[in-house]
DNA sequence: CTGAAAGCGCTAACAG
DNA sequence: CTGTTAGCGCTTTCAG
């Protein structure tokens, strides 16, 4: 066997490059596979040699380069992340759980967001599958089906958060959108509210229609109608437009309730009819919002909202990369629960 | 040559995996280095062989394996980023910012975050290494001076934001902690306030203590006396203990300017103050708050701040990794400026 | 410009 | 339990 290296003064020999399992083999006087299984858990190495290797790659400075690693046993141990507007407190607290519930799980995110004009999901799609990721998690814009199947057909997990299906295979989790919106309904009309509106944005994401639809359907099964106000982007600037779209007009005509879809657009939504309307809340106007972002706790604010929990959404998804195939309740559904705070009058009769 | 596929109906020869280069390279009826040409920009192939490659490609739906590329080449396209609190406002503007930047120059964040109570970043810069990153950026946490010879040892660069300079061979991304405060201090002085207050967190963070010490050093200068209290968390929270703090005592020794080392801080101050202490802003005191986070424009706050553009921390970041070394200045400082809204009264004589 | 051959660093059979 | 032998999929000399 023709071997280059002369034997002598092993040192650092980091040929413009890292530390390579032979180098730490020859020293410790073993052979590669030994290196290898050391450090692999669970494979069976005596702990005499495992001792030997540990200790010839510490003073080595070895490390196992996983990009090596992952092209043999095709486990790169990375999923892809689709984000937008991660700098919004909702995707900004959905990413950080969910990176953290990754590293639990031994798997590490490589984040991809896109903002501009045309998300081209597709092609980012493409970008991410280059990495050989173990999974792709969508979080925003919505995936052509096409790339459904390509990943199926090379083994990686799709994982839809909040997006409508858009085939068969992909892994899906919702938040119960309807039943919150519902819920909020019910809460504003047990308050005696009769005038109901929804402040949501323009942009037609599942989220909005969901959440839009579950308020608008509760309220008429109750027999109330609802002025439905869509403004701009899911943005802070699109909740005070709602507010000017509902309170410009004629004073009696204005609603004494409000659902906002989101809230950001609940926060806009506040501080313009408090400060442009002189409106009190929840004296003139009782307000809830969805999410629970940091910001609704804030003094300030106070708001009443549906908290859609992204620790769960976040457990939801390891579960479903980690999930040992075949199970066959490919999409799970994670609750809303209430939020009281201070945004919404009493309950009739229950001073 | 022994091949092991028998020549007829290629198709999609996915024996479990991906299409390699090989299959492309037999369906085109070229050489795997064709195919490998084909996708290197800058190789030279002839027009008629890359419509080949490329035709045969589509069809197969081929993609490059970017970890064996990285492998061979030891350019994985891949740069580690360690944070924390990314949920906060200022943290994800600037993750967001940073993958948008590095996206551009055709590099993929892996992103960490590590919210543990020990932050033991230099294990997690272990395991970023593992990956064979092109560079690190450390935007939280302070990495053991150690790991910085690692990491140059490995020619990987190492970016610190807002990190003290932990030893030679790192690039230092820093804000003008010092001068924004300073010009803090100036304005409120100009002001014609006299009894300054600084609302600090208790984490003795680089940001925190430059921004501290640049306002009453100014201040002193300028021979004025500050009132420094630091609780908690940077946090909303601790924005409210400060205020407590401050305010709890006799009402004359009280003070009417404060300068919150950041946003967060201050958006909890304020609160506190208007709702508990029923103090009027700016009115009975001006506040300045540090950062220019989306919440500070929104409209119950108003806040006037001192901003930290974080798309030019971006910049220096990817400028950093990308710059083709030996640029002596590893160091480079984005300065802050000072945008003023409604929480800070009109200077003297300037009406 | 193109193909053949030689690995990048690692793991996974397979004997011993 | 250990070492040897093959590759994983790709790029890259090196001849032609």
């Amino acid at each position: 066997m023709i071997n280059e290296n002369n034997g002598h003064s092993v040192q650092q020999m980091s040929r413009g490059g890292f530390i390579t399992s032979a180098d730490v083999a020859e020293r410790a006087g073993v052979s590669r596979s030994a290196v290898s299984r050391t450090f692999t858990p669970g494979a069976s190495v005596s702990p005499e040699v495992k001792r030997k290797v540990i200790a010839a790659a510490d003073e080595l400075g070895y490390r196992v380069n996983r990009l090596a690693r992952g092209l043999i046993s095709s486990r790169s141990n990375l999923v892809g992340l689709v984000c937008a507007n991660l700098e919004t407190p909702f995707s900004a607290g959905l990413l950080s759980r969910t990176t953290s519930a990754l590293a639990q799980r031994g798997l590490h995110a490589l984040v991809f967001e896109f903002n501009g004009s045309p998300p081209d999901v597709r092609a980012e799609l493409q970008r991410i599958l280059e990495f050989r990721v173990e999974a792709i998690v969508v979080m925003s814009g919505s995936p052509p089906p096409s790339i459904v199947d390509e990943c199926m057909a090379n083994g990686v997990k799709l994982v839809l958060v909040n997006r409508p299906v858009v085939g068969h295979g992909s892994y899906n989790i919702v938040s119960d959108d309807q039943g919150g919106a519902a819920m909020a309904a019910d809460r504003l009309i047990r308050a005696g509210h009769k005038r109901l509106a929804v402040v949501a944005s323009e942009s037609g994401t599942p989220t909005q229609v969901r959440r839009t639809m579950g308020f608008v359907e509760e309220a008429e099964r109750k027999g109330f109608t609802v002025d439905v106000t869509r403004n701009g982007a899911t943005s802070y600037d699109a909740g005070r437009l709602g507010a000017r779209a509902l309170f410009s007009g004629s004073r009696d005509a204005a609603p004494d309730a409000v659902f906002c879809t989101t809230d950001l657009l609940a926060a806009g939504f506040m501080d313009t009819i408090r400060n442009e309307f002189g409106l009190r809340i929840p004296e003139d106007v009782s307000v809830i919002g969805y999410d629970d972002i940091p910001q609704a706790s804030w003094g300030a604010y106070q708001l009443t909202t549906l908290k859609q929990c992204t620790q769960d959404l976040a457990q939801a998804i390891v579960k479903a990369i980690r999930n040992d195939e075949h199970s066959e309740d490919r999409t799970s559904t994670v609750g809303a629960v209430l939020v009281e705070r201070a945004t919404v009058r009493a309950k009739l009769g229950s001073l």
